[in-house]
DNA sequence: GCTTTTTTTGACTAATGGTCAAAAATTAAA
DNA sequence: TTTAATTTTTGACCATTAGTCAAAAAAAGC
């Protein structure tokens, strides 16, 4: 006999339903084609049904970001997984970021509407704090390989800078490139082909500006992405 | 006599003062409390008078970013004529990028709101074209001071690096650390205290990657900020 | 002056957000 | 099993905002 009853599973089940449905609406119809009504109406229930498990729109698009952090996490958990030198593992999580990207564009949407304040405020404080914890998961993932590549001697800072801004730069590049990535025009004014390379290219020459052995300059790190894609990632992307 | 009437003259007044209202609506209410309804109230027109100058407040939102836009376009290239080598001429950029942020915080956020494919797919691809015009010179003048830099034998990019690569690499430190920086949590969560300082920094340790002469480990860029503040921009922000 | 053209107005419809008392379903008690 | 108490669901309802457009007002032309 389970613990809850079988009116509180399909409550819980519920709440699976309304973020998938929230999320083909959201993909197909964006920002400003999600509500609740046709959340409702999709699902066949009534409005208020849906507003007992969600304030209001911007709370289901959290806890969907929220969704899709946690499964970001659990990528970079596996990549810095993958056996190899300090700056290697840090490629693989780099990897793992690239596929991430790729496997989950409608993630990124959602990120850039949450980013906008107004709309972030409208959702409970603590749905956003899980959505930070997840967040500040994968952050300290990446400080983590940061601090075994100056553990084994590969990376050395000087006073000025720390673990963390190291981490600031490869979040700023990778963020940054991803989101004027979603943009093609800015990227064609750019003149930029291919951005997941560049992205690539310009981590790779950023951690050589710190000095993280081996630079980039004498190693080839495409090589890397390619062994940790097919060694760790090979299942392709999770679906729930 | 002028070309234009007395009345045109008016109407064309009146979409700065549009403009004008909507920013202090927006700077206070961010995107959600942004309408029609309280610009026209605000400014005691009639609704229809406002639609009359734009189809809604996406494309208020979108005029707005492209009028600062141009204000970042005239700090780039006053930047860019600061006397020194290629790479201080770089930080000149950089140091105007870095004001513009700290002069118009509203300007991101109005980024943000524009990045969120629903929102800006609202506005006429016209109004949408002068926004990216107005980006694409900021773009250009940044590419120009690379090429000086190639041309003066400061930088040497191997074959598959393209100077536009190295905007865009720039590019994505700088738009996604500001990014970063403007949600506090995100901030705390990384351990980053001074945001600005490491940008900086972390632009230089890239710039440092690709070679670019002179090294940040061999000189003090941070006096070139000082100095192009003082020369360039002690006049403070450009208010309209 | 009068006529034509342009501009402004705000009442109107439509869509969405959000609430809540009543109805239905479930659970607990007798 | 029946009844009472509790929980959940419902959708009518009100408030807000988006966006339209015919009529009124103002400006320009003659």
């Amino acid at each position: 006999m389970s613990t809850i009853s079988r009116k509180q599973r399909e409550i819980l089940d519920r709440e699976q339903l309304i973020l998938r449905t929230a999320r083909e609406i959201f993909r197909t119809r964006g920002y400003l084609g999600l509500n609740m009504n046709r959340v409702a109406e999709e699902l066949q229930y009534a409005k208020g049904t849906i507003y007992q498990h969600f304030k209001n729109k911007e709370e289901i698009i959290l806890a969907m970001a929220a969704e899709t952090l946690n499964i970001r996490t659990s990528m970079f958990e596996r990549a810095s997984e993958f056996k190899g030198k300090s700056r290697q593992r840090m490629a693989a999580i780099g990897c793992a970021a690239e596929l991430f990207v790729k496997w989950y564009p409608d993630h990124f949407e959602l990120e850039k509407v949450l980013s906008c304040s107004s709309i972030i405020e409208k959702t409970d404080e603590k749905l956003q704090e899980k959505k930070n914890a997840a967040e500040m998961k994968c952050v300290s993932i990446v400080a983590g390989v940061v601090r075994d590549g100056i553990a084994a001697g590969d990376l050395k800072l000087d006073e000025q800078t720390s673990a963390d801004k190291l981490v600031f730069g490869l979040w700023s590049i990778t963020y940054g490139g991803y989101s004027v990535m979603s943009c093609t025009d800015t990227m064609d004014m750019m003149g930029i082909a291919d951005g997941f390379q560049d992205v690539r290219d310009n981590c790779n020459r950023f951690l050589d500006g710190y000095g993280w052995k081996t630079l980039s300059t004498k190693f080839d790190y495409n090589e890397t992405y390619e062994k940790v894609s097919k060694e760790k990632f090979s299942d392709g992307p999770i679906r729930n």
